[in-house]
DNA sequence: TTTAATACCTAAGAATTCTAGGTATATCCA
DNA sequence: TGGATATACCTAGAATTCTTAGGTATTAAA
């Protein structure tokens, strides 16, 4: 959610990161994602669970997602991995967020840094 | 709104798209950013009209626009500017969004393009 | 004369996120 | 022993933003 405090993730880039995450590894649990993103933006991005459950409900259900749930340390996780759809799907969203940011890249037209 | 037709714009971009395109620029009107949008995009980045008034008026509303409007050709033209505020905030946005942008990569790993 | 382009607007709904809770176990520290 | 923190899941309600789908009006082109 935050990169500057109570700054809102932009909509509809949540889903692409979980799926995106997911595209690198077996499987991961909603915990670990919200742990993955702190620690690859060094604190900085900060996945509320408010946001991310529901997400991965929702890609889920809609068959890009499959669960196993296991216990350890006396603690329930609940796995999540990529369907062959969820794959296929993975590798079409990330292209069109791509597409999108070039696109914002030209409006806002800020090239040297990204 | 669209890059593949359909697919949404992503949560607050728009604001920060507005701001900066009026950055560089004296004034502009409403009909014209959704046309500057297209062309700077070769046509793949919409703005929707349902999306770009409310907007402005948002702006307007937070003091970061002031507007003045003209008849040209027997058509009225709304043209909006940058108050002083508005361009100290369109500079700081403009920032954010960058900072949650770099994030954004790290998570989705996507350095090559952008 | 009808269509497309120009130029503004709003209302209702959909979608996503945030805030703010809730439950429960394990570990660390005082 | 007790409390705080970390781990691990969840949901409901509010806020925000965008889409869809209209509406009005003038000018230019077919």
């Amino acid at each position: 959610m935050s990169t500057a405090p109570n700054s809102q993730l932009l909509k509809g880039s949540l889903s692409v990161m979980i799926l995106r995450l997911l595209e690198g590894r077996e499987r991961m649990y909603g915990y670990e994602i919200t742990q993955k993103v702190k620690e690859l933006t060094a604190g900085e991005m900060t996945i509320t669970e408010g946001a991310l459950y529901p997400a991965l409900h929702k890609l889920e259900a809609e068959g890009l997602l499959t669960t196993e749930t296991q216990v350890v340390d006396g603690r329930a996780r609940k796995y999540y991995s990529l369907t062959k759809t969820g794959q296929t799907e993975a590798v079409g969203r990330v292209a069109e967020l791509t597409a999108f940011l070039d696109n914002l890249n030209l409006v806002l037209n800020l090239k040297p840094s990204l």
